[in-house]
DNA sequence: TGCTTTCTTCTACATATGTAGTATATTTTA
DNA sequence: TAAAATATACTACATATGTAGAAGAAAGCA
């Protein structure tokens, strides 16, 4: 499931606190996005017919929730920028990302340290 | 820059073989994507608009040749992707990819011996 | 119970993107 | 040099995306 940079938005704010109204999820969009609730209304609309998010009526009112799971959403987005950015391989985006210097030292610290966790871990 | 999926491709064929033509850079897409050689002339054209490729004429024919890095290109599609996607941070993507085990053995391995590498070039 | 607030559903519209056809100019070639 | 092949510039059109207004239904309040 592909999503614009407008749904990340939307979704990020519902993974964060769901279910919820539209009107609750507006309080927890980032402030610099300030969108006219019906826009709102009109990508979680958007979002129901793509079946990445959950509505049901309270009352009159629509209550929503996820059901794209961020990691499904994470997983294809990562998948989409690798086929189109770095030739299919997960190794050439992660050597430029060290060889562009976007990793900090502590960055890369830390990084140190998940791999040798995951490697006692998982085998 | 941000650049479409479409678009990318066309980048990287350009990257891989420049300056050329239309017709030559229709000869080095991935052979999955068939497009009108007029489609081609269009993404270039908006391309050339963009400021993303430089175009000089030879005789009646168009030369291309990128002018934005594919470096760049790459950063800023990270970028995008990083902040959309994975709160801004980029140890949470590199978490990400540990944990949802996308990292396989070897590519693990390999990632350990580029840190590695870069620890010891850059400080 | 009428006014105000809040929701909902529709509709709208600009820009972006994918994809390509047409008409016309140019170049190559028989 | 006239026909064939190419290239160019324009135009077109569907779907996607960002953004929101309008009209009407419901709910809350004085």
């Amino acid at each position: 499931m592909k999503l614009s940079n407008a749904e990340w938005q939307i979704m990020n704010a519902l993974w964060a606190h769901h279910p919820a109204t539209a009107r609750q999820l507006a309080g927890q969009l980032p402030q610099e996005t300030k969108w006219a609730y019906t826009t709102i209304k009109t990508m979680l609309t958007r979002l129901v017919e793509k079946g990445a998010v959950g509505e049901h009526k309270q009352g009159n009112t629509s209550v929503y929730e996820p059901l794209l799971e961020r990691k499904n959403a994470r997983g294809s987005a990562i998948r989409t920028l690798i086929d189109q950015a770095f030739e299919g391989g997960l190794a050439p985006m992660l050597s430029f990302l060290m060889e562009d210097n976007r990793l900090s030292k502590s960055e890369r610290k830390v990084l140190k340290e998940m791999l040798d966790k995951n490697e006692t871990n998982k085998e």
